[in-house]
DNA sequence: GTCTATAACTCGATAGAC
DNA sequence: GTCTATCGAGTTATAGAC
């Protein structure tokens, strides 16, 4: 296991940024608190970061950079409508068990800065969503799955995805879980999903 | 129309606050701005409600109220599943459309403090989930839809109507959106969502 | 009840020694 | 690079006149 005494400096406070940051938030979260987490001086924060904007960019753009890549490749590969349903879910949900918290996060600081967001994520390139749009509907064309909108469908397969997460506490606290049953519970989402949603629209 | 003249300054309050919370969230809201908005000065707030989160908690409590009870009637009725279904997701949708940020917002302080916000909202009572999941089990042993896990059709009927509203700008920004537009879209699934259900989990 | 003025305090940021 | 000490802006909250 690697102990603190062998990051860097910067290294501690990046880790205990992005664990404020993501808890409480930009405006929630408080230099002194990511200081005493990091084990170092407040001044120091400063001193590498030069402030606390420019600091929670860092920890944002890391934090998205980890989160869209992967799913945006999944989105513009070749494969077959059904099969790209199957690999985003599991995929998604595998990535972010590991953070749970990252999507209210992420969804937070979005609503926030909306402009800001999108233009950094995706720049001036097609935002992938489109290229799934058109397979939906080619697939539809060619008699494989039922008339849907293509949009309708992807807002159902991201909330399928994305929502148990947002909803943790309530889920949680409703049916009286605790955090193995919730990973038991996002584990069988790993393919229950795909198999709703096909359900859904096979012909 | 209702001027704010016709307001009492309690009722002023409560309106300039349940926007300016909503919009910035506990920490990022400030007293200066509900003050303004609401046209008064700021130490009649703690005149009316002593400090900043007793003003919060009332606010809280109000929006959370106004949008639970109704569902949760749904979920007790003694409708068939795919009427509640269809009720549901209409109902909420209809609800929300009124204040799309409301989801979000109470999202986001449930997440900061799990175990007050469900004892609130329940009390002693069985949650009313629970009759649903019992009615689901029946359907299922009737022979009316496929087996399912219960837990899980819940969950992604929440996720579908709810998901929407929280990912709003990222919908609006990536698919090119105005408000009109995203509108039609949530007028769209108030059938949709249903629809999409049903055909997945019926034989 | 409503206002002005200001106290009390929190917190991000900086200065300066080492 | 790292620390201590402190500043100063911004905010919540209160005192006190009307």
């Amino acid at each position: 296991m690697v102990k603190k005494k062998d990051l860097t400096t910067e290294e501690k406070i990046l880790d205990a940024a992005r664990k404020v940051f993501i808890e409480k938030g930009l405006d929630g979260a408080r230099m002194q608190d990511i200081a005493d987490r990091a084990g170092i001086n407040k001044a120091m924060l400063h001193y590498y970061f030069r402030n606390k904007e420019k600091l929670f960019e860092v920890i944002f753009q890391e934090v998205a950079s980890r989160l869209f890549p992967k799913m945006v490749a999944i989105m513009s590969s070749d494969l077959s409508l059904f099969d790209k349903i199957r690999q985003f879910t599991h995929d998604y949900l595998e990535t972010v068990m590991e953070n749970p918290y990252l999507p209210l996060f992420v969804l937070n600081e979005v609503n926030k800065q909306p402009e800001v967001f999108v233009k950094n994520m995706f720049g001036n390139q097609m935002p992938p969503v489109l290229i799934l749009v058109n397979q939906i509907e080619a697939e539809i064309k060619e008699g494989i799955i039922k008339p849907i909108s293509p949009l309708h469908l992807i807002i159902n397969m991201l909330s399928l995805c994305i929502f148990p997460f947002v909803s943790k506490p309530i889920i949680m606290q409703t049916m009286n879980m605790d955090e193995l049953q919730f990973r038991n519970i996002i584990e069988q989402r790993k393919t229950q999903i795909a198999e709703f949603i096909i359900e859904s629209i096979k012909k």
